[in-house]
DNA sequence: AATATTAGCGCGAACGATTGAGCACGTACA
DNA sequence: TGTACGTGCTCAATCGTTCGCGCTAATATT
């Protein structure tokens, strides 16, 4: 295994042992020796010397010489939130799947953050790069629409640059949550919104408004809060809304974060769903059929866009030349369970 | 930014433009100008230009010469599983503190990809290995018993192989859960287990039977299950139980995931909790306080876990002779909520 | 004037793997 | 006897960085 740094088992160790060149090992190893023309005995002695030593190859050198480092980076706001956690696993064992491995950066949702993680895997020579940007500014993406480096974006896209991405559909979620609202009664749905410039958190909105316009229902801005994907923004903005009286009837939250928050300010204002509220929550996790009610929510297929993601990559890896589709959008499923109340 | 691989600023590149050696514009750029009595001149145009060009040396190559990667290697179980999704966290917050990079992989827990996963991320060069194993077997790890490389396991450790780790309290843990069940008048416990030969199942056992012990109350092996621990586990466990019309009055999971399962039993079989049965659940997370009903739970400092052992690891890569703690265990924490019914 | 010191920098090898070019030997054929 | 070819391997350069050693020229010391 080679584990110990100065023990390392190196072709020049197996060549001197064996008393041939690094070069005639190099190639053996690497499956060339019938086109080099060595002898079989020579091959068998080194496949046998190499397997003895356990001999693998030095990624590092390998990487320097051929430019090749069969890594990618991965690049996630909170590795803590299942949602992204889940998209990290996708990668993983899609990438691992194509012997590709992964270096992970945590950006801590935060733009420098991200900023200095791309340049800290560049320096480690990453073959192509798997973005969950932060989403407030894409000017450091923009080299990359131009470059011929693979870069893939996932949950997060940005209109005015073009780069691959694959996200959910998540126009298609928002208008199918809020159009099962709007069929159960609901007229006054409040809006709890993410980070509001970032392409999920639009597009959700335009989904919203748009089966509000179906049905005729006017927009009011006044129940369309929140402006960052954590607990915290779902609970303080919910218990402004509460404090200040507005009338609505159910909640629509923009991930499973601001659901939780938006869950503690309405048990703290002994509030309880769906009798006293509804509410569809994005993401679905194990633990939301079990909440209190059993929560209705918008399933994303996160660990899909992790995998799908690292595909498009390792094809644009491959060939860099071939154009990918800009973007892929999954699709998103209603589970209906019973947080929503049918009002007659 | 040097993303594109073949316009890479090197220091080649950046003393050709300026007529010197590429050995001058190493040692300005690592800051041994000083040592090496270079002119405030040349260093200043080496600095300016180097900013110009955005050069960011080469860890490939640094990491081949020096021996030094900056990099360490991190192998979790599953990381959409919460706990370690959080350990994770904790690992790559601490791990960039210290300008150190993580290669993740996901052993899918499995210990075939553990092992696979090691000589991955040996061939990458990686200075340290910070691994929570699947936890079976230990046989593959036994040579880094006398090794000098830095390894540190965390949530799991193996008793007959001294490596350093870093732990929840898990003895503690189990016990005071099952101490805060008796008091609450529950002599009939249901010790839903996970992975049974792994160090946490062990522990836990152990509190489990103590906190029995204390209270003079037999063991009853019929109602101690399980063997894994995931969702399915917790479910069929349960059920199976409840089928068999086994009597217990609550229930002590091991595992966040084994609770969920064990939730769908429940509710499928239409029993509630606390009022049909008790409940307590290893891992405390957002969601834990809006089940149905909030959940008590054994809370584990799982992003301190990652840090630690990222600290130890550390430590281990600095000074490889420096004798480490053999093992950390932090300490757990009861968070009572709604769970648990008091019994007459 | 001869020698010592200092400033300022370069040479060349090394890390480990890969690769095109080419060398030495044997055999076969004209 | 000369040459053409096949076999089986080695040489040396390369990737980008670092580092021990040592070089040259200018200034200082005796």
């Amino acid at each position: 295994m080679s584990m110990d740094v100065n023990s390392r088992v190196t072709l020049k160790r197996i060549g001197k042992q064996l008393g041939i060149s690094v070069t005639t090992v190099s190639r053996i190893l690497n499956g060339h020796a019938r086109r080099y023309r060595i002898s079989k005995e020579t091959e068998k002695s080194v496949v046998k010397l190499a397997a003895e030593l356990k001999f693998v190859p030095s990624r590092l050198a390998r990487g320097l010489r051929l430019n090749k480092t069969t890594t990618i980076g991965l690049v996630i706001p909170d590795i803590s939130n299942p949602f992204f956690a889940s998209i990290a696993n996708g990668v993983t064992v899609e990438a691992h799947r194509n012997n590709y491995g992964v270096i992970l950066c945590d950006s801590q949702d935060n733009v420098d953050m991200e900023i200095e993680s791309l340049e800290v895997l560049f320096s480690r020579g990453i073959e192509g790069l798997l973005l969950c940007p932060v989403g407030q500014s894409c000017e450091h993406l923009k080299k990359f629409e131009r470059s011929r480096f693979p870069i893939v974006l996932a949950d997060r896209y940005f209109p005015q640059i073009t780069i691959p991405y694959v996200a959910s559909d998540n126009f298609a979620g928002a208008r199918d949550a809020t159009q099962y609202l709007i069929e159960n009664g609901h007229r006054q749905i409040m809006c709890l919104q993410g980070l509001r410039n970032t392409s999920p958190n639009k597009d959700r909105v335009r989904g919203y408004e748009a089966a509000l316009a179906a049905h005729s229902i006017p927009v009011n801005r006044d129940i369309m809060v929140g402006n960052s994907f954590n607990e915290q923004c779902g609970y303080s903005e919910t218990r402004q809304l509460l404090e200040n009286k507005q009338n609505f009837t159910a909640i629509l939250a923009f991930s499973n974060l601001l659901m939780l928050g938006a869950l503690r300010a309405l048990s703290e204002a002994k509030l309880r769903i769906p009798d006293n509220l509804s509410m569809i929550s994005f993401d679905d996790q194990p633990y939301m059929a079990h909440l209190s009610p059993p929560m209705t929510t918008i399933a994303q297929e996160s660990s899909e866009i992790g995998q799908k993601a690292v595909r498009l990559l390792l094809e644009r890896i491959q060939s860099p030349d071939k154009s990918t589709p800009e973007g892929v959008l999954l699709p998103t499923r209603l589970i209906v369970r019973e947080s929503v109340k049918h009002l007659n």
